[in-house]
RNA sequence: GGCGAGGUAGCUCAGUUGGUUAGAGCACAGGACUCAUAAGCCUGGGGUCGGCGGUUCGAAUCCGCCCCUCGCUACCA
């Protein structure tokens, strides 16, 4: 009855520290990985290091380590950083480990097997501190040597043997995937482009390295690595056991229902990816969706600008939840997204301090003095406060649209929209000034806040876990309530327990730091 | 250069197939209230909707030209 749910995260190459578009990634599969399960949805939810490449080799001979105690060490830093951020991934992968090795060589062999691969040389002019081939018009002449345009760096004609992947067969089929299903590659402006690039024509992929050796050795010839985004891309089967196709993992969640990547990795997930996969006569995925880039007041960040955002800085400064939900609530998935201290601060102050936390507090601490503490029974509601209580319901097919397009942004805003509701409504029917006058009407009113609050709560919680997690507490709401059948249901809060003891949420952010 | 996205209030953006006085949040100013984290609620100012021209009874919305910003343009991930 349940539906499987495989969501994933890039895997991260750990070449250098977590920084704030590792975090943007992690946090917003998350965000979907918690609203499936609060759905009811069984949730696989992956991430993990990519550790092989010419890269890591060279850091660790750097620092004097073996390539595999250097990722060791690194990949800790990531596995750590899933709990800062407070991740619920069911699993870890790193692409140094047995059961991904395993499942790379039985990608190799069935794109073998099925013609695919063939051994050439491949040769360009080659930079060694850039690591990287320019093309005959990206360099010039200079003083009788060779640079390249955009780096300056010397370049040299280099000719290596390299086995290749025939992606140029592919250029039809991907084209009439991305045709047949519209939402294969998200946003659209992106999808667009893949279209356009894969339109221009393919050339063959060269998918082996013999230049450096920190990687899968290709099964017939171990002279060559496999190339790492072979060898990297794999890894969302590897996490289900892949070779193994009767396996019970396998078969329950492959094909993913989306990888959540950075745009600047989308051509790999939506053209190498779907061309490796259909080569191997595997299922793709049935989404991929490239997000933007968070910009620190509005620029790129980087170390000469000094407008760098460490995510473990901010989240010691100013707390996880708060971290999640502004990223949400300021980005626009898929878009680009400028972020600042600055607004981090006022959404602080205003959306959570002000309107949610704040509301909690007026209301808990309202029944504490005014009604033993215990949330007043489901009697006696107008039409006023049915309608309000409605309102959440009606709009829960709307919320899971949304989730379902990746339209966090609108998620959120209609969320917090409640709250903005639920402060208004509380603040028109006046509760205090009916103590004496009305108590039947001031109960009915404060059930149908503490409603409110559960269920927006609820809605807040795949967002912001620890905050909303205390305030459901608070009413003695039980882990397992926790999910949209709860809000779809009536009369179910319980009347009989004393409220917990609720500390304020958010702490306000003074404006002199 | 080629292809693509966009330029709407001080800031971030929404504006459905062209239709009455162009909207929201933040910021700013004023008001009434007190349950609450001096929070919340109400009211208000502020925009030649990038520029010019065209189609139309009517254009932020359609067409043309121009200006500006940004993305993609193949093997660093």
């Amino acid at each position: 009855m349940s539906k499987n749910f495989y969501i994933t995260t890039p895997i991260y190459y750990p070449s250098g520290k977590p920084h704030m578009g590792h975090a943007y990634s992690s946090i917003v599969a998350d965000i979907f990985a918690r609203f499936k399960r609060l759905e009811g949805c069984n949730v696989l939810f992956l991430t993990g290091t990519d550790e092989h490449g010419q890269k890591i080799q060279k850091e660790a001979e750097k620092n004097n380590k073996d390539p595999k105690k250097f990722c060791d060490e690194i990949s800790e830093t990531f596995r750590s950083l899933t709990k800062i951020l407070n991740l619920t991934n069911n699993d870890f992968i790193r692409t140094t480990e047995i059961r991904h090795s395993k499942s790379v060589n039985e990608i190799w062999k069935r794109l073998i097997k099925s013609g695919d691969i063939y051994l050439d040389k491949y040769s360009g002019w080659y930079s060694v501190s850039d690591e990287a081939y320019y093309d005959k018009d990206e360099i010039e002449e200079q003083n009788g040597k060779k640079i390249s345009k955009t780096s300056g760096s010397s370049v040299e004609w280099v000719e290596e043997e390299s086995y290749f992947f025939k992606l140029s067969a592919f250029q039809k089929k991907l084209l009439d995937h991305y045709k047949k299903n519209e939402d294969f590659i998200l946003p659209h402006s992106r999808k667009n482009e893949v279209v356009k690039f894969v339109e221009k024509g393919l050339k063959d992929l060269s998918i082996s390295r013999t230049s450096f050796s920190w990687g899968i050795p290709v099964p017939e010839n171990k002279k060559h690595v496999i190339y790492v985004w072979l060898d990297a891309l794999t890894n969302y089967l590897s996490a289900l056991n892949f070779p193994n196709t009767k396996d019970e993992k396998y078969k329950s969640f492959w094909p993913a229902d989306v990888h959540i990547i950075g745009k600047d990795i989308l051509r790999f997930h939506a053209v190498y990816w779907p061309a490796f996969l259909f080569a191997a006569n595997l299922p793709l995925p049935k989404k991929i969706f490239g997000h933007g880039w968070i910009l620190s007041n509005e620029k790129k960040m980087s170390k000469s600008l000094g407008n760098i955002l460490d995510p473990i800085q901010v989240i010691k400064d100013y707390g996880i939840d708060q971290l999640r939900y502004y990223l949400i609530k300021e980005v626009s998935l898929g878009n680009d997204g400028s972020i600042s201290m600055e607004n981090l601060k006022n959404c602080i102050n205003n959306d959570l301090a002000n309107n949610y936390g704040n509301l909690c507090q007026r209301v808990f601490s309202f029944i504490k003095k005014n009604c033993d503490n215990k949330i007043p029974a489901r009697n006696n509601l107008k039409d006023g406060d049915i309608k309000l209580i409605e309102n959440i319901k009606e709009n829960i097919p709307k919320l899971i649209d949304h989730i379902n397009k990746q339209n966090l942004n609108e998620y959120v805003k209609m969320v917090v929209n409640f709250s903005f509701e639920a402060n208004k409504y509380f603040n028109d029917s006046e509760p205090w000034a009916l103590k004496k006058k009305d108590p039947k009407r001031m109960h009915a009113i404060l059930h149908t806040i503490v409603e409110q609050i559960k269920n927006i709560s609820i809605l807040l919680n795949p967002i912001m876990p620890i905050a909303t997690k205390k305030v459901l507490d608070t009413i003695n709401l039980s882990d397992k309530e926790i999910s949209i059948n709860n809000i779809l249901k009536d009369n179910n809060l319980d009347y009989n327990s004393e409220l917990k003891d609720l500390n304020i949420l958010f702490k306000k952010i003074e404006n002199d730091n």
